[in-house]
DNA sequence: AGTTGCAATAAGAAATCGTTATACTATAAT
DNA sequence: ATTATAGTATAACGATTTCTTATTGCAACT
């Protein structure tokens, strides 16, 4: 087989005229350029070189190959430069796989801030549940991770921030004057949820079957996949729902969405920062850390 | 280190879109595949495919080495071709080596005419001593020779021409008029010799000592390493000779020169076609050797 | 849920390639 | 002419690489 060492071999020979003056420039013994040269030899079929007062010349054949092979040893360097390229935008790239619920908020203005104090970084964020994320981390692809839970014991794990799920509805519904309302309240409201494998969903559901909730016999009138359809669909008017309280923050001071604390309901859970063991985190990936780390203490209040 | 067939491979399979179709095309196994693109991958610190609903596609990076890959094998296939194109040459050519004398007469027409039987075919002459020849040989460089002695053992040798060394003078030298001469009358004679070097002046002195002549006493004017340098001498009316028979036929012929007999002197020796033993002797040299074989019946004499 | 097709992994065998040691060959120098 | 010297060729061994076979793992489709 014809290789690239061996044609890089061939023309450094054919530039220097010496088989061991090629050989110290390629940190090789002159063998190994006897050796390589002579494969190339046989598989053209000709002797490419001959020795000339002392210098080894190329052949007529030795021209001929000599021409093409620096052309296939320019596009091999092309290569090289364009591999060195894909590094370094590599290196300055963070891959960042967090779940839904975190996509939508706090982590969009986080990036767009982090940008600000690394220009020459990018970010790519990577949304899927926490099962896809930690996938994505161990085969590579992502750099860090955000879950909504605590990630198998193959990750290291750093608590960021907490979240709760808080039943909500719009301001001209009755049950937003009442401020609390019991349990079995929800059997006689329309309600809007996140749809049938969502996270959000599971843990609603086992915290209103801990109250005694049958969760079939809800009235469940709409299904969606995206919060922001969901807080949509009842700023204007429809029904209730459950949601992570960062997401409807906003809405919430703007008057368009109003909390309600149902008795005994409490959903709390802790959004971890994560990556996988026995790896180097990456310069890229560590600054974001301490970066959101110490941005998130302020942005974030403890409470509603 | 990159290898062409690995970039071969990660093209088929970027083509194909699957790691076992390259591998069947590539006549390898599916796990050797694998590896490759695992080869690779590491070296370019970057995932190259990604699955995409049973493909295997390429990733951003991917896409970015294909482009280039794919001009580098366009370079390969371009050494390749080149490679053929040298091999069906030198399929085509007959590399011949034979000694100076022979260069210069017989073997050139021969060649000439060889050439318009075999248009496609090219014959490179090498000149040069027997040894030369033999060594020439030995190196595949030459196919086929023709020297003016038997070969060593390592060479088949068939034989040709006998070729005879004769001297001659100009027609108005006195002695072109005598038709015979004692060895003893050259010591009064003019003489133009070979150079020191020559087989033939080798061949003439130990036949010339064999009938007591003292070769230092000779009278040697011009040396010259070229046999029609030493033809135009004598033919411009100066001295006396000693060459091949073959090299002056015309010029006798012609009446430009005589040959004198010298009582005693009887210098002949057989050209021989020689090629290496345990070699297969090319196509296009079996052809040469039953050419020049079928046409010196014909056209070289058995006696002057 | 079971089947099927495809890729990944593991382990052993074969081929490749580079090294050391040594022999050979030309050119240069005495 | 003979010897030195520089450079290339050859041989044998060891290390690495790269296949292959056998098997497992995964995902899509019925």
């Amino acid at each position: 087989m014809i290789d690239i060492s061996k044609l890089k071999t061939f023309v450094t020979v054919a530039d220097l005229g010496s088989f061991s003056k090629a050989s110290e420039i390629l940190y090789i013994t002159q063998p190994a350029v006897t050796q390589q040269i002579k494969a190339l030899e046989k598989t053209i079929g000709a002797k490419l070189f001959q020795r000339q007062g002392g210098k080894m010349c190329l052949t007529e054949e030795g021209k001929r190959i000599y021409e093409i092979a620096k052309i296939l040893l320019g596009s091999y360097e092309g290569l090289m430069e364009e591999i060195a390229k894909i590094k370094k935008d590599l290196k300055d790239t963070l891959f960042l796989g967090v779940s839904a619920t975190l996509s939508e908020y706090i982590v969009p203005s986080l990036i767009a801030e982090f940008h600000r104090e690394f220009p020459s970084a990018t970010v790519k964020i990577f949304t899927g549940n926490s099962h896809d994320v930690e996938e994505g981390l161990l085969s590579r692809v992502l750099n860090l991770g955000i879950i909504e839970r605590e990630p198998s014991s193959k990750f290291v794990s750093v608590p960021w921030l907490e979240d709760e799920i808080i039943f909500f509805t719009y301001p001209d519904n009755p049950l937003a004057r009442q401020g609390e309302v019991d349990p079995e309240d929800l059997y006689s409201v329309d309600l809007v949820m996140r749809e049938m494998n969502s996270g959000t969903r599971k843990i609603v559901r086992e915290a209103l079957e801990r109250l005694g909730i049958v969760f079939e016999r809800l009235n469940i009138k709409i299904e969606a996949n995206n919060s922001r359809t969901i807080i949509n669909i009842v700023k204007s008017g429809y029904g209730c729902s459950f949601l992570s309280k960062g997401l409807i923050l906003k809405e919430v001071e703007a008057g368009n969405l109003v909390p309600v604390k149902i008795k005994g309901f409490n959903v709390k859970r802790r959004f971890n920062i994560i990556y996988p063991k026995n790896t180097n985190v990456t310069f890229l990936a560590s600054n974001f850390v301490k970066f959101i780390l110490s941005k998130t203490q302020e942005i974030v209040p403890e409470r509603v």
